[in-house]
DNA sequence: CTGGTTGATGAGACTCAGTCCCATCAATCT
DNA sequence: AGATTGATGGGACTGAGTCTCATCAACCAG
């Protein structure tokens, strides 16, 4: 066995979590990660870059589907519409048959903040691959920026509920949602109508 | 030299910026940042939980002030009232006199993407601490994570152009402009009214 | 079939961040 | 003077991450 088995990373994610959740993330080692996936530590450093990128493999990609979402959206879109579009073009990343594993990621990632550092880096990256896609349509810096936020808001919220254990519903309905929540509140903050006593 | 010199805190964040600026974050060593203050490996993390956060001192006080300052705000405020209240108490941690490294210390976190980490860290706390903040005022959940997003936002750009190394205007009026900006486009978002061709 | 090339892997040495424990010593109090 | 407190130094230790070199399966050319 051993040498050539395919899968490696895929092997290896599957072996972190499994340990990650057993023993917490601190307490489990990058030999150890290696070891269970049949494999050295040397071969998981080429494949992750540290420890903690293990957990989220395939982020790089979600920034990709965003931004080339916005940009393929018809010139007649608004701004709220690009993130729609955005949103839904990452709703093939969740697919029902992924959405077992999500639980467990996200509850590992809630309990360190090593992780939860790294998962706030996601975001940064995924607000700027959307802010340079809405200025890339002549959105003014400001507007982009802020649409941006109000993207990753929109996405953060989706996927927290997408990812609770019991939810059924289709990550692209959840995003709209949330979405066109976010919409409502920043029309009321925009027009200043409203009070918090 | 000795025991008891007192400022060993501040001590180690000069010693920390001059030698990261001098040879870049990640060729100097801890024990050489200690060396330079008169101090050990030892005493530097007692001072700083790792070796990052010597160059973030003092961001938890300011998340104190964002929240108090939000607390404090007069029962008519809206809330975008509430997020200029909040900037408005910022401005004590950024008067001109702290102004001279800031520009060193922003280069060195761009220039090493574990400190851009730490930096989303500290402004992902700012976000809580203003959204704990306006719940508190009875904003619900969505809107209150939604302003506390424009109010980092605002921050952000705002500290970054008080930081710009020729920059003469108080923090405050940089910061108050700033969201100005930021509520005419959450108008406009929120309208629906802007097409990006 | 033979021999060379490629590419993923393993092994081990090395640096440094971060933790822990214990000794030291100045200041302060009794 | 003697005890206490608290900041410090020193050194051992673990584990992340880097680097270099050897290994070995697959593939290819002859």
């Amino acid at each position: 066995m051993g040498r050539w088995e395919p899968n490696a990373r895929e092997r290896l994610e599957r072996a972190a979590l499994a340990l990650f959740v057993q023993h917490g993330y601190d307490a489990t080692t990058v030999a150890e990660v290696a070891d269970r996936a049949g494999l050295s530590k040397s071969t998981f450093f080429r494949h992750f870059a540290d420890k903690r990128e293990v957990l989220f493999g395939g982020q790089d990609l979600l920034a990709a589907l965003f931004s080339d979402a916005i940009r393929a959206a018809p010139p007649s879109a608004t701004t709220i519409d690009c993130l729609a579009a955005a949103l839904e073009a990452a709703a093939v990343a969740f697919t029902p048959d992924r959405h077992d594993l999500a639980p467990q990621r996200r509850a590992v990632i809630a309990a360190n903040s090593e992780l939860q550092e790294r998962e706030l880096l996601k975001r940064a990256r995924f607000a700027s691959a959307m802010a340079g896609a809405l200025r890339l349509r002549a959105a003014d810096d400001t507007t982009a920026r802020l649409a941006a936020e109000m993207g990753v808001l929109a996405f953060s919220t989706a996927y927290a509920r997408w990812a609770a254990p019991d939810n059924q519903q289709p990550f692209t309905e959840i995003a709209r949602a949330a979405l066109r929540d976010l919409q409502d509140r920043a029309r009321t903050l925009g027009t200043g109508t409203n009070v918090c006593p």
